[in-house]
DNA sequence: GCGTATCGTTTACAGTTGTAAACTATAAAT
DNA sequence: ATTTATAGTTTACAACTGTAAACGATACGC
């Protein structure tokens, strides 16, 4: 559960079926995505043979058929995607990320007070530090000013 | 500052350089860049070449050189990407995906009290939505329990 | 048994991405 | 003026994606 998955837009959507139904064949994930994207039977077939080719998704034969299943989870599979993404900015923004994410996303007053709770749990760190390579995050032009030991990030609100 | 963006993996690396720098010569990026990656001077230009015709940078002539820069904003851009993800998985999952987010992105005292704040001013809702396409969420799979008006495709998850 | 519907496999083809060499223009050095 | 360094533009090319038609095998209906 932790490298990288190669799983392209499209064929989300089927895993997205197979993950919601469990074993699917080829069938009835056309059913879905003909309805939601209006792509055509071989179009399904070949997303499918490339899951199948990659791992992603498993063929048992089932008389004159295929039925397909997965081992990947859906939530692992976007927790992956989503820290790929999160890869690509500096540590030290990601918790205003977050804070736009808690502003953005819909939630009940559970899912608000389970937050409440992880959050209240969390372990802090004293500073994070940035992680970039210099040169790709402002955190790092000032920092090698005095060549002060490792922190040395303190007013990068402002550069030149 | 909603559309969709097309900055591929490579390209975002370039834009980091901007975004980091401000005004930015292909050499000043192609300087980081073969740094970290290990890219030539040419694979720069293409993606330089890429972005901006695509419009994500501008190039405005000084002198010999072009000096590059962006309209973009690291943290939208961030963001889009991120809503993007966020579409791949039914609305009723994402406060579990931001828990686990909480609890595994790094942060300061102040970071955690900052979200602390935003959560205790979010607005919940009384049921969030299920938002997927029939067929792609389990939600759907007993929302029909009863009513058997429209949809159809309540016995889809089996087949002779 | 023979046509027909149904699967799966092969082939196709254009667009995007990663990665870069080759080519061109031009300014700087001598 | 000629070489040389530097910057940008064109061309290249394989892998991956989106989208699907064509082909082949096989089971079902009659």
């Amino acid at each position: 559960m932790s490298e990288v998955l190669n799983i392209s837009e499209a064929e989300w959507e089927v895993m997205r079926v197979v993950w919601a139904n469990g074993e699917s064949t080829s069938q009835q994930i056309a059913l879905v995505l003909n309805g939601k994207r209006g792509w055509s039977q071989s179009t399904i077939k070949t997303l499918i043979g490339r899951l199948t080719s990659k791992g992603y998704l498993q063929a048992r034969k089932d008389a004159r058929r295929f039925v397909y299943t997965t081992h990947l989870e859906e939530p692992e599979s976007l927790k992956l995607e989503v820290e790929g993404l999160l890869g690509r900015i500096c540590s030290r923004k990601k918790p205003n990320l977050l804070a736009y994410l808690i502003e953005n996303i819909p939630m009940t007053a559970e899912d608000r007070a389970m937050l409440m709770d992880v959050l209240q749990n969390k372990q802090v760190v004293a500073e994070v530090p940035c992680d970039c390579y210099p040169g790709q995050c402002t955190c790092h032009l000032h920092a090698s000013g005095t060549i002060l030991s490792n922190h040395s990030y303190e007013e990068n609100t402002h550069e030149n």
